[in-house]
DNA sequence: GATTGAAGTATTGTTCAACAATCCAACGAG
DNA sequence: CTCGTTGGATTGTTGAACAATACTTCAATC
């Protein structure tokens, strides 16, 4: 109590970034590792092997599972240890759900259109063209992903961007649980495109039309194809 | 690798309640000790007074922290520890902004009325209600939290109605740093039962336009005081 | 007097090692 | 084949130690 005053510094506030502890590099390592699907879902992260792995302690470790815990990229099972999040069909139906009421409002209501968030859209559009010509497919996934988040990003919320963010990180497991990630993201190339084309234009309404029946058919898409996947049972 | 198949088991999944750990139960109770005001925001957490006032070990503690930084209540500075956050005028903006982004569309596009989800509405109405004849004002705020909550929760998505969660948690910070936490959520009582009213009787768009002067009223409240409070300088 | 610089101190960052608690697999009895 | 028991492996939690950093203090200088 004597070497501070307990209290936090008012002004400067986000001057130089705040280098991130191990704890939080750690987690970004992880992370990055299972939206990469480095690590499978439902997979075990053991403690031993990634302390070893990453040369950190025990408890670094652990301090990292707790943030992506939180991200619901992994799960948390009392002295069983964590796991890749493994979706359910309920997961993907709560996923669109969520991102039904993110996007299409964040669409549809964009009072004032926002250059630079108007511009990330655009941006998105043709990271995904450039990717679909390199033939990276993955690469196409991860451009439609900057697309829907663009599209949140209409609302001007922090708050609601980090959200989405982790909403699509999550999405992005499903695509690992199937196995046909390849060509999957192709049709909707045009969609996206069609979808801005109406934003720059200023009709809302069409573009939020136009993204509802993406969302939908997106996600029946993805909701057949995991019943399939659940129904025969692999093993 | 022998001792288990790597493998989170498929089934018998949330059947029983998975008991929390030491961590969880130090971050519940920091959290309910942060939003009810035990800790003034911008105060400092004490890793050393903590630590002894809970009886727990510093590394515990420190993953408990992290779990409240990823939910914002507290932030993280290197080296010089945890503080309770102490929010800013532009929080209050971004507060708002995810609150319009969820609550409006949650109330608009509600197709099907998710009978128990209104029912909840209406039972927030009551408590509020109930509330304000015991003179408790404290619990009409948080009767008016669950208000806003059951309005986001018609959206019908879990994620959904967990980021309101935290968004009406930082909100609470925010009533907090203002001195005048007593009768400032009176008049917005009736505004809740009108809203509710209309809900019930199906009329969307009026429930949505009424949410909306709701919204903007309690923003600009907020923001004045807020800008009052930093100007002079109590200090 | 105000600013600068150099100790010294307090607090956090991280690791390590130990033990308790629990789960899992394998085994054996009925 | 089913059901307990046992043993091994992994996680849960603690405590202490040391390094790294920020804050305070105080003296020296302009």
């Amino acid at each position: 109590m004597t070497a501070t005053d307990d209290r936090i510094g008012r002004p400067n506030r986000r001057l130089l970034p705040p280098l991130p502890s191990q704890a939080e590099r750690v987690a970004e390592l992880l992370r990055e590792a299972v939206i990469d699907g480095d690590h499978p879902p439902g997979g075990r992260l053991s403690e031993e092997r990634l302390c070893e792995e990453l040369g950190v302690s025990r408890n670094t470790l652990r301090e990292a599972f707790r943030l992506l815990v939180r991200e619901r990229l992994v799960v948390h099972q009392m002295h069983r240890g964590v796991f890749v999040t493994l979706p359910t069909a309920e997961d993907v139906r709560d996923l669109f759900a969520a991102r039904r009421s993110l996007e299409l409002p964040a669409v549809q209501r964009a009072a004032d259109p926002a250059p630079e968030a108007l511009e990330a859209v655009g941006r998105a559009v043709e990271e995904g063209g450039a990717a679909r010509d390199t033939g990276d497919w993955w690469g196409v996934g991860t451009a439609n992903m900057h697309f829907h988040q663009a599209l949140a990003g209409l609302s001007g919320s922090a708050r609601i961007d980090e959200f989405m963010s982790r909403i699509l990180a999550e999405t992005r497991l499903v695509f690992h649980v199937m196995d046909a990630p390849r060509e999957f993201h192709a049709p909707y190339l045009d969609w996206n495109r069609r979808i801005h084309t109406l934003l720059v234009s200023g009709d809302r309404t069409a573009a939020a039309s136009e993204l509802e029946t993406y969302l939908d058919t997106s996600e029946e898409q993805l909701i057949t194809a995991f019943l399939a996947r659940e129904a025969p049972g692999p093993a």
